[in-house]
DNA sequence: AGGTATGTTAATTG
DNA sequence: GCAATTAACATACC
């Protein structure tokens, strides 16, 4: 699921939950996840502290704790939180943050492609990472600018965090269709009314889902986006859909509503 | 069993 | 230098 969508959720979530109680104690179970910390070091930095405000950009979450510095999440392909005080059956979560009050706020990623750091800079962060701007507060201008002169594949430029921090692989597709843009479309192709039309394109996808909590069965019934298999049919036209690789991913698309320039 | 999966990165190829 | 592809990472699901 995390795409900026989801990971804008999980943000609500945890704020909605886990602020300003003091945390107990914290247990990272994948040490493998962690970045440039360890167990004992996250520990120190999070102990006795409060989470105070969240921050997201792209699909990198970063928690306050206090004035000490923000723990940052990364969710990889199958992350999410849970908070509370059921006794969790199954699983020990990757990382376990305690509260002074019995609940707990877990990040949990079954598959353990996820990332745990600590950092007294989110803007630092930021950039040592080489994220571009973050996909929903960024302005057409911007868009544009950091469009022209690239060429390449439309999906594989939307994916690249380095030019837009957020948009993954399904949520590339959902822009893509609700542009009418084929995947491969090379960036070259594109005139100032296509990346204008693109860009509204991707600002709408990227709210309504926000808005809807990123679950594919709360979106509208114009959206691609809980279709993306060879059973479903085009929302718009009624036609089979098709898949493509593209940039090393499985892109699901209407070859009738997106149709390849030239 | 084998293929696929919402992500990122390193190595390789064009 | 840039863009695209592949393999790798670790696990779940069909």
């Amino acid at each position: 699921m995390p795409e900026l969508p989801d990971v804008e959720t999980f943000k609500r979530y945890a704020d909605s939950t886990a602020l300003n109680q003091p945390i107990a104690s914290v247990h990272v179970e994948a040490n493998d996840l962690l970045e440039q910390t360890s167990p004992s070091g996250l520990g120190r930095q999070l102990h006795g502290r409060c989470l105070t405000t969240t921050r997201r950009h792209g699909k990198f979450l970063f928690v306050r704790a206090d004035d000490d510095g923000w723990l940052v999440l990364h969710f990889g392909m199958t992350g999410r939180l849970e908070y509370g005080t059921s006794t969790s059956p199954d699983r020990t979560p990757e990382l376990r943050i305690q509260f002074e009050n019995g609940y707990r706020l877990d990040y949990i990623a079954p598959r353990r492609l996820g990332r745990i750091a600590f950092t007294k800079d989110p803007g630092e962060y930021i950039a040592a990472q080489d994220l571009g701007p973050d996909a929903l507060t960024l302005s057409f201008e911007a868009f544009q600018e950091r469009a022209t002169g690239k060429r390449g594949s439309v999906k594989c430029w939307l994916m690249n965090q380095s030019a837009l921090a957020g948009i993954g692989n399904v949520y590339s597709d959902e822009i893509l269709f609700q542009t009418r843009l084929y995947p491969k479309t090379d960036l070259r192709q594109l005139e100032h009314e296509d990346l204008h039309t693109l860009y509204r394109a991707l600002q709408e996808v990227l709210h309504t889902a926000s808005r809807n909590q990123a679950r594919p069965d709360h979106m509208p019934d114009t959206y691609l986006l809980p279709r993306r298999n060879s059973r479903s049919r085009c929302p718009r036209c009624g036609g089979r859909l098709d898949s493509l690789k593209a940039c090393g991913r499985t892109a699901w698309y209407c070859p009738q509503c997106q149709r390849r320039k030239n």
